[in-house]
DNA sequence: TTAGAGTCAATGATAGACAAAAGACACTCA
DNA sequence: TGAGTGTCTTTTGTCTATCATTGACTCTAA
């Protein structure tokens, strides 16, 4: 048996993200690798390595002397997030027939159950990684590690507007309900096996919209 | 005007992926901390950063206290590479109509004519980096920043069987000159704003099969 | 031949140091 | 008063030195 293993490098790459996430390394703040070392409680190599990986992952952007910042997404950023997820959730569907990967099935089945009781209460933190949960067991339906890797990227660009998310939050318990009774909608037509309807309802899932509107001042 | 200030990681990052292309680092090898900086000429530090990049990047992959080592891709991660490529371009090509980006246009007519003449005289090396800007300017059509990075990142990953490739290269005049003749066809539908006929071009593309035989047995 | 112990080498991490560059600040001159 | 300039401070980028930990290898003994 292998136990984890885990470098300070991925600890520190968690940790951050976590804080970004939560929100008290807010987008645009600036990281100062002394404070962030000293935060974490690690040395300034490690620290080092694990801002180069969050600025590939797009988390963080690097200039040249000026150092780390938390990234501020765009109006248009997010829409490029969002149309390339789709694009991608779609090639996964599209793949996945009509085979599709038994476990994600159940996974997604899970992930719906919890986002509906969450959705009736209200707790838009589960409802968050719910969805979550419920995408990415619809990308694993394709049984393809890449594409899985590379949606999975795209979610963690898309965490950093999450929070923001969080903050503005407005909506109703009906609102959720929609939300949850679309998801329903789509994995039923991938139960079915028919993968005309289920493509229709990826299609109209409709998170897009309403989530850019957040952005459309920045 | 901004001069280049590129970090020695930076630096580094392009160096290693330089030596992996071109055959002096193989796929397998262990590449070894203290070897690499007294190659390049940095120390440590720095170095360490350049292959958490790389390995980020899917170029090379770190196993705990066993150091870092060039990927080397199965038949399974090679066919994956490829579909997810299809799909990316697919959703250019769909993001692109009804109006694509001119200067793209003229990217691919340019590395169409370069692919052309060095199919004449049989430069494989010159077709591949000629069909590498084509499929670029393909996905730069859609005007998706996004799009065209991950698009960028998985050409980096298909650059590791590449070398693979030049080494096996045993085709003819007349298999370069068909590929030149599919690239063709495939813009000459895209100039035309013939979506369709685009797609399916696209579709009919057919590198693919030809490039996962290489590895069948892996 | 093979199992086990001991040795060696490489990684993961730390600390300290320093040059270079960016930003902040005050100062001069118009 | 305001613009431009020069200095100072802070922070990054990088190097060197060092050490613990752990895989890998080798050598010995049963």
């Amino acid at each position: 048996m292998q136990i984890d293993q885990h470098s300070l490098v991925d600890l520190a790459v968690a940790e951050i993200q976590r804080l970004i996430y939560v929100g008290e390394l807010a987008p645009g703040e600036n990281l100062r690798e002394e404070r962030l070392s000293n935060l974490l409680g690690i040395s300034r190599p490690p620290l080092r390595e694990a801002l180069r990986v969050l600025a590939h992952k797009g988390i963080v952007e690097q200039l040249p002397r000026r150092g780390a910042r938390v990234v501020k997404l765009s109006a248009k950023q997010v829409d490029e997030i969002y149309s390339l997820r789709q694009a991608l959730e779609r090639f996964a569907l599209e793949s996945a027939f009509p085979n599709p990967d038994a476990q994600s099935l159940i996974n997604m089945n899970t992930a719906l159950e919890i986002m509906t009781k969450a959705a009736e209460q209200s707790d838009h933190s589960a409802i968050v990684r719910a969805n979550r949960d419920f995408h990415v067991a619809l990308v694993d339906l394709a049984r393809h590690e890449r594409l899985t890797k590379t949606y999975l990227e795209l979610m963690d660009q898309m965490q950093l507007c999450m929070s923001d998310n969080l903050r503005t939050e407005t909506r109703t318990v009906g609102d959720y309900m929609a939300g949850v009774k679309r998801h329903r909608v789509l994995l039923e037509a991938i139960e079915n096996g028919n993968a005309a309807d289920a493509l229709e309802a990826l299609a109209n899932h409709g998170e897009r919209a309403t989530l850019s509107e957040l952005y459309s001042d920045h």
